[in-house]
RNA sequence: UCUUCCUUAGCUCAGUUGGUUAGAGCAUCUGACUGUUAAUCAGAGGGUCCCCCGUUCAAGUCGGGGAGGGAGAGCCA
């Protein structure tokens, strides 16, 4: 018989028909009640074998064990669920030894131990829901930019470009380790390495899709990005994945638009598809907060505040209105703020969460930050001190989306990279863009895994990716 | 990389002023159970108290060093 998923099952709530589950055990109750869980949904089926079943197939029904079980459909005789299986007959497809398990679901494991079994921890209630939460936000981001018209490039992983300086970078090589191949004046002769030249994965797809912009209009990218920075916090990681769409002919009004409606839509589609998942998420994120004092907790819950997200408008400040909030915040005369707050600094997180978590309280975009704080791509303004670059600050992540309308003036440009000293020589493919047909054009960056910490109310980034990558950390 | 907190059974955690044989709940094992919902009930097993060095008659407990983890910061997405 086909394999019915318990989603269906479930969801369609009818009775007195025939069908196989397959799934693992995730308890087994009474001798009798099992609870199988598919992944297709949060739930699980009860299936209901009978007390005659042969004593060697019920010894092997244990937490963890998968099944293919055929049987009724019937309404459940018990209170909790609605229907369940009156099963037939009963196959053990994989034993689970529980002495050796290491996932115990009933003693509600913590987050951290979770992480240290990462390729089991998919089969918890609350993992389940981030990655199924996860793979929607995916989906929903291609449908975006898809129904919009958007081409969706492939840019390279292995990159020569080390221009735009976001950071350290993981060097790519097939030269020994121990014994690489010298110049004469003993650097390392990367002529002789796989590519002819020193490669790094890359740290940002935007410098290419500005290039099929030229092209197409209007292009993203959605893949893997890489950062070797030291850097231990509950949202970084060395491997993680960007959105970055680049747009032909939009200025950075356009540029905010397209980022808030995106935003919105794949909240909102998240919301619709995934309502049990984030149900769920939500009332494991108020168990969690229950631990912490009443100040630090959350003011809205995690439903609440994604639909305050999609209801209201994103206040959009520059970055001067935003430096005078500070300087008249009760928090900057109480001298609260550990870092000085003037003109053209560079922003800190406490800045940042003070404007989003207490002044504004949704999201805030900033547009129109000094340009010596800025990287040189950015469209300079007509004052020569700022460049039309835009940040979205998001309660409880911080920096979601940066971006900016690029500079399209070639002469502003070089004279740009020449100032801070990147090579313009290296970067001709780039500023052939500016010599061949040039037009205004804006985009941005959004890391995924941001996105997913605001849409599942997770607080660390290790748990909104399946195997996350950090400083000494890449098991699995 | 910095600051700070933590590390005791498979998991989550107690452990008093340094003092006999280190405890609990859950999990596991054995048995019981014809409607369970984190099933329940009875019994049993399970410890390099993170590692090293030191103080002491005596260290899970005090001191120093190291490792790992959390939170915050820097950098950023």
């Amino acid at each position: 018989m086909k394999r019915t998923k318990i989603k269906d099952i479930l969801k369609n709530e009818e009775s007195g028909y025939q069908v196989n589950v397959k799934g693992w055990v995730r308890s087994f109750r009474n001798n009798q009640f099992i609870a199988i869980n598919d992944g297709s949904c949060m739930g699980n089926i009860q299936a209901v074998i009978s007390l005659e079943t042969d004593p060697e197939i019920v010894k092997n029904i244990t937490t963890g064990a998968s099944l293919s079980i055929d049987g009724t459909v019937i309404p459940s005789l018990g209170k909790g669920q609605k229907v369940e299986i009156k099963v037939d007959s009963i196959t053990i497809l994989g034993l689970c030894n529980t002495e050796e398990f290491p996932l115990q679901l009933k003693n509600k494991p913590s987050l951290e131990y979770l992480r240290e079994i990462a390729h089991l921890r998919f089969r918890t209630n609350t993992f389940g829901a981030v990655f199924r939460v996860r793979h929607t936000l995916a989906y929903a981001i291609h449908k975006f930019y898809n129904d919009r018209g958007f081409v969706y490039m492939h840019t390279p992983i292995v990159t020569a470009s080390d221009a735009e300086g976001a950071g350290e970078m993981f060097c790519v090589t097939t030269l020994p380790i121990n014994n690489p191949p010298r110049n004469e004046d003993g650097e390392v002769n990367y002529k002789e390495d796989f590519f002819g030249r020193c490669t790094n994965l890359t740290v940002s797809g935007q410098l290419e899709a500005e290039l099929g912009a030229m092209a197409f209009s209007e292009v993203y990218t959605f893949g893997p990005t890489f950062r070797a920075e030291n850097s231990n916090t509950a949202r970084h990681l060395a491997e993680f994945w960007m959105i970055e769409p680049e747009v032909a002919f939009n200025d950075i009004v356009d540029n905010m638009d397209l980022a808030e409606d995106f935003i919105k839509y794949v909240i909102a589609y998240a919301l619709e598809h995934n309502r049990e998942d984030i149900e769920f998420l939500a009332t494991r994120l108020v168990d969690e907060e229950k631990q912490k004092p009443m100040n630090e907790r959350s003011e809205m819950g995690l439903v609440e505040k994604l639909e305050f997200v999609l209801n209201n408008s994103f206040d959009r400040i520059t970055y001067t209105e935003a430096i005078e909030v500070l300087l008249n915040s009760p928090h900057y005369k109480k001298k609260k703020f550990q870092y000085d707050v003037k003109w053209g600094i560079d922003m800190q997180s406490e800045h940042e969460r003070y404007l989003v978590e207490k002044h504004y309280k949704k999201p805030v975009i900033v547009t129109g930050y000094p340009k010596d704080i800025k990287a040189f791509y950015m469209r300079q303004n007509d004052d020569g001190k700022t460049v039309a670059a835009m940040d979205i600050l998001v309660p409880g992540i911080g920096e979601l989306v940066g971006g900016s309308q690029r500079e399209e003036r070639l002469d502003k440009l070089t004279q740009r990279m020449n100032e801070m000293h990147i090579p313009t020589d290296e970067m001709y493919w780039y500023l052939d863009t500016r010599k061949f047909g040039t037009v205004p054009h804006a985009g941005f960056g959004l890391g995924f895994e941001r996105l997913v910490l605001f849409v599942t109310g997770m607080t660390n980034i290790r748990d909104v990716i399946p195997f996350p990558r950090t400083p000494k950390n890449a098991e699995f």
